[in-house]
RNA sequence: UCCGCAGUAGCUCAGUGGUAGAGCUAUCGGCUGUUAACCGAUCGGUCGCAGGUUCGAAUCCUGCCUGCGGAGCCA
């Protein structure tokens, strides 16, 4: 007999109804009295499960009432519709095929856990309510990511993983080495010596795709990255991780205006595809993880996001007659203090700030006429805070060469970044969004740590 | 890395110097329509680790470990 999904019997109900189904899945809870129980059982499909009766017409009716959470079981049996009761049908069981005998010590109650114990059982959270909806929704935004930008025509670049560089300029990063390491083989200068090493020089985890991105970009024109990055640093909030997800566009011929309408339809798209394809997950989310979710994402869809210029904002900060911990002042970097008060309470939905001064912004990030400032933009959305970093980039050949020897880094690490400025150069632009930072602002999660289903944190890559 | 808070039963927590507790879970029993069912009973502990103070420490002191919240770094 065909297998049905429970995904199926709640999207087409009708068809089913009085019809024989077999459905497999496990038990999330079971109760019984003398003659007659009651399954809840989840198959994975769907974020609802379905209610199974059955009672001692069946042989193994004992056996299957003493069954405990989280067993595997085929259930065939007759469909009910039942409207007028708390769910919307049940399945009458005339056989319950046991597949798997869960364990009476089976860690996930029928009750609320806090987040912090199910993290140290990341291997069966994804049973509960919340991770099921939280990892639904991380797929289905992951596919329309993909979906906004290929049809509008971007190439999906795989920028390498195993980077040769530790130039890239964004923090501390992973080594990655063959080298014996209980045994280093030493250059003259007594270093470990990466001449000896895999590659033959030194190698680490990529902190971001974009330079790479970028060599395709002045190919394709529109393309956009989105894989694992890894990032060294001893960060320890509920907003960062050592591996995560980014999602990185560049565009040729783009200004940084352009890249700015280009992150605000993707993100407006990715909320709407989450709304439509999962509105059972969002509604749990609305109740039970954020009151008020829906409507924050209804705002954030409908409304124009905000722009403010970094000295626009300096400005509204200092008039602000706010007492912040960290002084405002032009030239120094918004405190995360300061960005919560732009977007969650001057513009109360998502703001672009742009143009920051140059020198807290990287050395690939275009030189504004002012000479003082960089076409940069953040986007900051209320709760995560920075979402979206991005520029246009520095397209100038000899103003970028400056830029990296005032910053006194080596000219030779960047040549071929260098080349793709001296073989017909053009203005271009890029972004690039925190996926996993998307998740939370699309779930309502406030932590990082539930939002990647094995999260390595700094002391924690257990699983 | 810095600041703050916490660590007691499987889970969530109470207990602030004098015999280690509750609720939930689980287990067993009861119940003819339950919805995190309900009712009754039972099981359940090296009080994070190491040292110290004391007649006596879950409780006070020191160090360490782990987790959480905030900050920095950023996405």
């Amino acid at each position: 007999m065909k297998q049905t999904l429970i995904k199926d019997l709640y999207r087409n109900t009708e068809s089913y109804i009085d019809q024989k189904v077999q459905i497999s899945g496990w038990i999330r809870t079971i109760r019984d009295s003398k003659t007659f129980g009651f399954i809840e059982i989840n198959d994975g499909s769907f974020f609802k499960g379905v209610q199974v009766v059955f009672d001692e017409q069946l042989d193994n009716f004992k056996e299957v009432a003493k069954l405990p959470i989280s067993s595997s079981l085929k259930v065939v049996g007759d469909f009910i519709y039942t409207p007028q009761a708390k769910q919307p049908f049940e399945i009458k069981a005339t056989d319950i095929t046991i597949e798997g005998i869960s364990n009476v010590d089976y860690p996930l109650q029928k009750k609320r856990h806090s987040f912090e114990y199910l993290r140290t059982i990341a291997h069966l959270r994804p049973r509960t309510n919340t991770f099921a909806a939280v990892f639904r929704i991380r797929s289905l935004a992951a596919y329309a990511i993909h979906k906004f930008f290929q049809e509008k025509g971007f190439v999906y670049v795989q920028t390498p993983i195993i980077t040769g560089s530790d130039t890239e300029g964004a923090g501390e990063m992973f080594r990655v080495t063959t080298l014996d390491l209980n045994n280093l083989p030493k250059d003259e200068a007594g270093k470990a010596d990466s001449t000896q090493d895999f590659f033959g020089r030194e190698t680490n985890l990529t902190v971001s795709g974009q330079l790479t991105g970028e060599a395709f970009a002045l190919a394709f024109r529109n393309i956009y990255t989105f894989g694992p990055t890894f990032r060294a640093e001893n960060s320890n909030t509920a907003r960062h991780a050592a591996e995560f997800w980014m999602m990185e566009p560049e565009m040729a011929f783009a200004e940084l205006a352009d890249i700015m309408d280009n992150t605000e339809e993707m993100i407006k798209f990715v909320i709407n595809y989450v709304l439509e394809n999962a509105p059972e997950e969002m509604n749990f989310f609305n109740n039970f993880v954020e009151k008020g979710l829906l409507d924050r994402l209804e705002n954030a869809r409908s409304a124009e996001f905000g722009h403010v210029t970094y000295t626009e904002a300096i400005e509204l900060l200092k008039k602000s007659g706010k007492s912040f911990d960290y002084p405002v002042e032009w030239g120094t970097d918004l405190q995360t203090e300061h960005e919560r008060y732009l977007c969650e309470e001057v513009f109360k939905k998502p703001v672009f700030v742009t143009d920051y001064p140059k020198e807290i912004k990287a050395f690939y990030m275009r030189l504004n006429q002012d000479q003082k400032t960089v076409a940069a933009m953040d986007l900051l959305v209320p709760g995560i805070g920075e979402l979206v970093g991005g520029s246009q980039r520095e397209e100038r050949e000899a103003v970028l060469a400056g830029k990296i020897n005032e910053l006194g880094m080596n000219e030779k690490d960047y040549w071929w970044y260098l080349e793709l400025r001296k073989y017909g150069g053009t203005k271009h632009s890029g972004y690039g969004l925190g996926f996993e930072r998307l998740i939370m602002y699309l779930t309502g999660m406030t932590n990082i740590r539930d939002v990647i289903p094995f999260p390595r944190t700094p002391g924690n890559a257990e699983f």
